[in-house]
DNA sequence: ATTCGCAACGAAAACGTTTTCGTGTTAACA
DNA sequence: TGTTAACACGAAAACGTTTTCGTTGCGAAT
């Protein structure tokens, strides 16, 4: 088991300082060309890589990006990772990711575990728990010490940092418009309580579009699930509420739902209850996932880009860490949804 | 904006040297209680917390862990990650997370990005192409480097390191003798190209079962599926290849394929052919993912348990990593599966 | 003969820790 | 009074780099 070689081994074998090796690697032209063939054939042959974590210490810089994220095992959240490596790996950056499991308090120490020189700014998405909580004290401590964050999705208004977020008020708007335009007259929606802000921007998109229909919103329409609890009965009691709101609503032919799982499982529910999709009720979901793809009938939903979003952050984020200089101004971009049609609409 | 503070500006700040803040931070019994309330109380008042870096550069360890996996929009390698992640933050490790995207230059550059000090040891799953070209030389250097490596699922045999699989063959077997168990005379079984070793291991599972049930096996219920390439219209050509499947074993009554897509797929040609599942034709599949879960009809798998297998490869590597001590022997775990029944089959 | 400039290299500081090994002061003891 | 031991603290090395600032030797110019 060879170790790692270091600068210093290479200088003792050759009998030249450290500086001289160093500056030889780096083809500096202090160094005579002699010793300069000498040292990289030395080095080569030993397969010399400098030692990441020591220029890590010396730039004060890691080249590497913090991403947290409540959940992993998310169709929405692997795609936007998967953009942010991509750019961070395309400018030279690693990306080392925490869970929050939509927990506050895991939120906060994966923070400070990070915080502490391992990177050099965070990609995040806040957690339920913290959103409901309303306590952001270590978003602006970290921000403050100057370290960049970059939120996405979920994010907050008031804290100091770019941001990524998709147009939901319109991407609603396009869901509903198109039920609209397929001959829906009773659009129910199936959303999340308003303290997760993307589900409340649904509710809202959906309610614009019903004003701009000259559709009366009907309270009995519009089911918020609360996913605060991920218990293990989470689905019979989706199911169940679902099915409440299609008792409820007899004439229902249409309905909005913010995720993929709750657009899913109302088709299961229409189904349940003898309905044809899209001929009797048509479904629209949010979040272009697996499941949207593969089921059946393939459920026609609004796009987010997951990936896009994620290089777009890491682009922002990169961008600041390689422009300290420039003047403190953050931006939000907000991400196109688009709508793509499948079988569950007419 | 106030930069993270540091020992040496405690030091300064109350006029004493940086080893007797270190020290007091650390509760040193060298020095005085005095002294100690003072730099604790400074330390508190300014949220003083060591630079990670500088102590991985001291202590030669830094506490990561490194993850290059094929792929991250994968429920099964998301599942996996939350594993490793669970018990990494338990000892206090953290993630960094490696995307080979099935390319073997990329997995090269990504191992030797991290093995320059940036993590303590790897856990990964091999790229597609790795396994086709049979280069295994970067493995072979970190560990001959003294950097441990754990691999799961997509392993080779010959490497000097702790593996974690899954019981493949046995798996399958358990899937098969449901399907036989159920009446099934002709099953066919859909997998990938032998290079791929879970493919390998599965598709010899079916074999065992059929000869342990004295069902002679048939060259045209075999269908290996190339997905090397994983081009546009690649859905539309895995699709195909089942329509021909169907088509030239008329009496088909029942499917094992080894992963999730290729079910569902397997399902919708089903449907297709006006075959009523699970009726006509009985289907199972492997890795248990979302798909299966909320399929119509849901879909009964060979359930893999990604998060005990990144759980169990992250235990191996850490206490490799924590008893660096101990003689060197290399175990292979391996994690049962488990039929979970559902609607696809009878 | 003296100065100058250049080529080629080394010493040392710095990044932020921890830890080992002094060192000076005081109090107790012979 | 002189020795010793405990106490409280500081200096310095080490981890592996990069970079600034010497320093040396030597040929050329004055």
């Amino acid at each position: 088991m060879k170790r790692k070689v270091t600068l210093k081994q290479i200088s003792k074998e050759l009998d030249v300082s450290i500086s001289t090796v160093s500056k030889a690697l780096r083809n500096s032209k202090e160094i005579s060309e002699d010793t300069r063939e000498k040292v990289q054939a030395f080095a080569k042959l030993y397969n010399y890589r400098p030692n990441n974590i020591a220029l890590s210490l010396k730039n004060r810089k890691t080249k590497t990006i913090g991403i947290i994220i409540p959940e992993i095992v998310h169709h929405f959240f692997s795609k936007v990772i998967r953009g942010i490596e991509l750019v961070a790996n395309k400018h030279g950056y690693n990306v080392i990711v925490g869970l929050s499991n939509e927990s506050f308090d895991k939120e906060v120490i994966n923070m400070e575990m990070l915080a502490n020189g391992s990177i050099d700014g965070f990609i995040l998405s806040i957690s339920k728990e913290t959103l409901l909580q309303q306590d952001y004290h270590h978003f602006n401590e970290t921000i403050s010490q100057g370290m960049p964050i970059v939120m996405f999705d979920r994010v907050i208004n008031d804290i100091k940092c770019d941001k990524v977020i998709v147009d939901d008020v319109q991407g609603s708007k396009k869901a509903v418009n198109k039920l609209v335009e397929n001959g829906c007259k009773k659009i129910a929606i199936i959303t999340t309580k308003d303290y997760v802000s993307v589900g409340k921007l649904r509710t809202q998109g959906y309610l614009e579009a019903l004003d701009e229909n000259k559709i009366h919103p009907e309270a009995d329409l519009i089911l918020k699930v609360d996913d605060k609890l991920v218990s293990e009965d989470y689905l019979d009691v989706l199911e169940r509420e679902i099915e409440h709101l299609f008792k409820s609503n007899k004439k229902l032919d249409g309905v909005f739902a913010v995720n993929e799982l709750y657009a899913i499982t109302a088709m299961k529910v229409a189904r349940k209850f003898g309905k044809h999709i899209p001929n009797d009720i048509q479904v629209i979901g949010f979040t272009d996932g697996v499941l949207s793809k593969h089921a059946t009938p393939s459920l026609t939903t609004v796009s987010q880009h997951g990936q896009k979003i994620g290089e777009k952050a890491a682009e922002l984020l990169i961008h600041k860490l390689e422009h300290e200089d420039e003047e403190e101004q953050f931006q939000t971009v907000v991400i196109e949804t688009e709508l793509v049609e499948r079988e569950s609409t007419k």
